[in-house]
DNA sequence: CTAGAACTATTCAAGCTGCAACCATTGCAG
DNA sequence: CTGCAATGGTTGCAGCTTGAATAGTTCTAG
């Protein structure tokens, strides 16, 4: 079976599909328990990248999108309150991103809700380790 | 390391930005190579997915997206005469999506471009079997 | 010093997505 | 047969996302 190209094709698409409604149902868990707090599924992933002060480019990053979008979600919280934009301590064209107290607040209980029940959570541990292992490869070299 | 839970689920929550990393980065891929057709990174995904005749709900279902949003994808290909509604057979409410001529045409080059430098190329035969095992024991269990 | 390439963030237009509300149809319980 | 819950599809709306264009800043080569 692995010596036919054409079923191997096949197999890598379905593994794609598999890989995307992953993707989906991880947001969708998001999403949910993001609802409770009043917050969209972007601006929880938005806080839950916010581990300290970083730029715009870097929560970018974290979120895998444009740094367009990542001005579109920032404002949302800042408007809340919740993040704050700084002048960059050593770069004039970069912002600091900083949580305010209510950020930090809302953010804790954000990722308290988010370890329960996680979509990851029918796998084990050694599972979960193998399955890093075989992302950080794949994504290595993009 | 596996015996502190705050570690288990920080890791945990990097895995989810792992998986959602790489769901990107698969889509982007797509949309890069749909693009020299014509098409939207959506649009190819639903090409790509049409296997056969099937309801939009098993569109929808195999795009893991939900029915407004297959609405609104086929509206596009129907547009460009790539893909027909029919009626239903059995089922009035129900229509059945078929390729045309030209749609099954653009789908055989689209298929054959995206097997071309996936980017799940890194991984070798059994690291894929792996990896596939996993995702459907975290997918299983939803 | 200075011109130009590269980078950070923002704005805007166009397109994608989910959710709730809706209509028509189906299937089932009474 | 009738009522009614469930299902397939569409619509409207609000929010998300990308990509191109822009302004300001930094870096580097000459």
């Amino acid at each position: 079976m692995s010596s036919d190209p054409e079923a191997a094709a096949a197999a890598e698409r379905q593994l794609c599909g598999l890989v995307n409604g992953l993707s989906r149902q991880i947001e969708e868990h998001v999403r949910e328990r993001a609802a409770t707090l009043g917050l969209t599924g972007p601006q929880a992933t938005a806080l839950r990248e916010l581990t300290g002060p970083m730029t715009m480019r870097d929560l970018a990053d974290r979120m895998s999108c444009e740094p367009s979008n990542a001005t579109f979600v920032v404002d949302k919280l800042e408007k809340r309150g919740l993040v704050e934009r700084r002048p960059h301590p050593q770069d004039r064209r970069a912002k600091q991103l900083v949580l305010t107290p209510d950020g930090t607040e809302l953010r804790d209980r954000l990722l308290e809700l988010l370890t329960k029940d996680s979509p990851l959570a029918a796998l084990d541990q050694d599972e979960q380790d193998t399955l890093q292992g075989l992302l950080l490869r794949a994504r290595s070299l993009h």
